[in-house]
DNA sequence: GACTGATCATGG
DNA sequence: CCATGATCAGTC
């Protein structure tokens, strides 16, 4: 077996699943190793990297484009760095939320829900101080909103666009929102964008994003985990 | 210790 | 340049 090119797509949810819940209990240090990729000391110049090698693992293709990542089953790939309990210790990017009037006025239109209905969550077990290659993959999620999580979703997202239609951009923070929040996204802090205000003027304000709250992303894998069918 | 705001790398 | 992949790090 040769793992050093990227895998090849899955054919099937089957098939993906399968070969993420063998990622279970592994290294990311010997994943990694096995498809030839060096493993960094620490994250902080390189937040994206176990999410990168995984895709790679798994057989995404989608990097970096804007569809999912595996574009044929429908399904976006999310690693979520969990302690030992299995709690979230990190908020989940969703995409960006427009500031200049163009978004879904809702929720089901929207490109947030879009990209939350079939989210394959891959734990990665990170204990404190723990170096990146010694974490360890947990359990797969395979992931649609239920009813009641959608409706906590909508209604988030109807109350956040409702605060940007207003064009408060100032009020645009990440204490809105049960699961849903707004955060800061940008490539460093001078990074702007043009945003509609309340008199209907044009201001500059920092770019967006959709996040989901760890509390949430935390209920949501702890009830999945404990009910695998339901 | 949790949370918010800020930041870093890569690919097309 | 923008979207994707996220986590860092200072503050509350």
């Amino acid at each position: 077996m040769n793992f050093v090119l990227p895998a090849p797509p899955p054919r099937s949810e089957e098939e993906l699943l399968l070969r993420a819940r063998r990622l279970a209990g592994r290294k990311l240090g010997e994943l990694a190793a096995e498809r030839r990729m060096v493993v960094p000391a620490d994250l902080r110049r390189a937040k994206g990297w176990a999410g990168m090698m995984l895709e790679q693992a798994l057989g995404a293709t989608a990097a970096s484009r804007a569809v999912p990542d595996f574009p044929d089953l429908g399904i976006e790939l999310k690693s979520i760095p969990v302690d030992p309990r299995g709690s979230p210790k990190e908020s989940t990017y969703v995409c960006t939320a427009p500031l200049d009037g163009s978004m879904p006025r809702t929720w089901a239109e929207s490109w947030a829900c879009r990209k939350l209905q079939r989210v394959l969550w891959l734990p990665i077990v990170t204990a404190p101080g723990q170096a990146p290659g010694e974490r360890i993959v947990g359990s797969a999620v395979l992931w649609t909103p239920d009813a009641e999580e959608d409706a906590i979703l909508c209604a988030d997202y109807e109350s956040l666009t409702e605060r940007i239609d207003l064009g408060e951009v100032w009020d645009l923070d990440a204490r809105h929102g049960v699961a849903l929040q707004l955060r800061p996204k940008g490539a460093h802090g001078e990074d702007f964008v043009w945003a509609l205000d309340a008199e209907g003027q044009w201001v500059q304000t920092s770019p967006r994003g959709f996040y989901l709250r760890a509390s949430f992303t935390g209920r949501v894998l702890a009830r999945r985990l404990a009910l695998p069918r339901g």
